[in-house]
DNA sequence: CGGGGGTTTGACGAACGTCAATCGGGGTGG
DNA sequence: CCACCCCGATTGACGTTCGTCAAACCCCCG
């Protein structure tokens, strides 16, 4: 029910983390060091226990070794809602936020955290510019995925949403060498990818279906493989910079925007 | 088109700004003076007006005098989605992100905006401590904003989300002294309702009929009124925050299924 | 062999979008 | 002062997307 502690088990590193660290800046040795010596205080969850409530109380610093989370919040009558998902290498409370947690951290499945209290002295006290900076740029990645979920929810179809949000996991998962440009583990049930997404159990199952149908993925028994990945950008519609509201006559009449599921 | 520059107009100080930071944070005199002292260059914008494109270029800091704004972001085929909007008091690339802008910064009404790169160079050299503190708070208010905005679009009805949508509008407009309790201004048209709740601008229409039919709002000529909070809180589903990021955790335990918007 | 959680499917209905026409008010030029 | 006009608000009819309910199915495990 609650976390178990292990107090040593195996000293494995957190090499997801380190790998996502490392991709978004550059670590000294001893930066490094003080990632490979985190071991002892290391947590195992069960899946959908809660980590953290919402609320003002601070999260101990820790970094996920194995396993997937998510951030969340729930309303009175049950709706839930995902706000962005937490993959191995993924920080949980590194960031510190004087008002308190702005959503619940539950467990999505079994999940194994290290604590990471020390690091977040040490990027306190300056000790590790570059653990820093990583960190800076996590966080401002973390803020891009908040508003591609934002645009997902409020002005993308069913379709376009899952498209998308299977190419987000496949890249960030391939950071962390969890996965190829194809294939990635993906252990989500479909009620989570409903409550990611805004949808409907039912409605998820079925465009899980239509994208199977098209050839475009696969996904079995916790493992997913995108089978045509520029096809799958074009429907995600990634990274639409194209800035110029006011006169828009070349709007697509002739295109369909939705792939009908007429099939 | 462009922005016109008033080199040195009335010498208006940004008011709402100041009182935001006072009710954010406290202030020492001098760097009350140095908001005060602001007031050459600033400039107007015209409606629609984009103001920062979205993209790696930093954005001179601002801080909005008077009239509205938001950040958004727009995909390929037209489809629009409001990130967020700006009100008097609020800043303008105050944050540098180190990646550039997330998305697109555009005027929603006629706007008045003063240059507030003093203010951010005294805050990075750190002659402004009292003002770090404030943006710090600012900051993450808007992340809890953010939030409720990803909760309106993916789990929400449009009947919610424009309760919950003129709620946050009246309490972050009432901190800037722009409205009371009931009443304040609202130039918003529909259509850009619409993009920031993630409807057709036909839904909104129908929606504030709705709201207007059970005598919980009036909306004349640019003019909100919400003639009944409590229950227009009930319907937002309210996790009332604020002033300064005080949240209550009143998880109701024994709720009813759905308080459905039944007519 | 039975059971439980997750997935799949069908039928149906509600929420929301689209198209198109009309209305209404404030600004502008005559 | 008035006619005109344009943009936004409003309304109706209709189509689509998506949610709900319920049942069947599947697979892993005890």
């Amino acid at each position: 029910m609650t976390s178990r502690l292990t107090p040593r088990s195996g000293h494995r590193p957190p090499e997801a983390a380190i790998r996502r660290l490392l991709a978004l800046g550059d670590l000294s040795d001893s930066e490094l060091d003080l990632l490979r010596g985190l071991g002892d205080r290391r947590e195992q969850r069960t899946p959908g226990e809660e980590i953290a409530p919402e609320g003002p109380d601070a999260i101990r610093p820790q970094l996920i070794v194995s396993g997937w989370a998510c951030r969340e919040r729930v309303l009175a009558d049950g709706r839930r809602q995902i706000i962005n998902v937490l993959l191995p290498g993924d920080g949980i409370g590194l960031r510190r936020h004087p008002g308190g947690e702005l959503a619940a951290v539950r467990a999505l499945t079994a999940l194994e955290t290290i604590d990471a209290s020390c690091v977040a002295e040490a990027v306190c006290a300056g000790r590790a510019p570059g653990i820093a900076g990583a960190l800076e740029a996590a966080e401002n990645l973390e803020h891009l995925l908040l508003l591609d979920q934002l645009v997902r929810l409020g002005r993308q179809t069913a379709y376009e949403r899952v498209a998308h949000f299977l190419l987000e996991l496949q890249r960030r998962l391939e950071v962390v060498q969890l996965g190829d440009r194809q294939r990635f583990p993906m252990p989500l049930t479909q009620e989570i990818l409903a409550d990611a997404l805004g949808l409907s159990i039912v409605h998820v199952n079925r465009t899980l279906q239509q994208l199977r149908r098209e050839g475009l993925i696969e996904l079995h028994s916790g493992v997913a493989i995108l089978l045509d990945r520029d096809r799958l950008a074009d429907i995600a519609e990634c990274r639409a910079v194209h800035p110029r509201l006011g006169a828009a006559p070349p709007l697509k009449p002739a295109t369909q925007p939705t792939a009908t599921p007429a099939a």
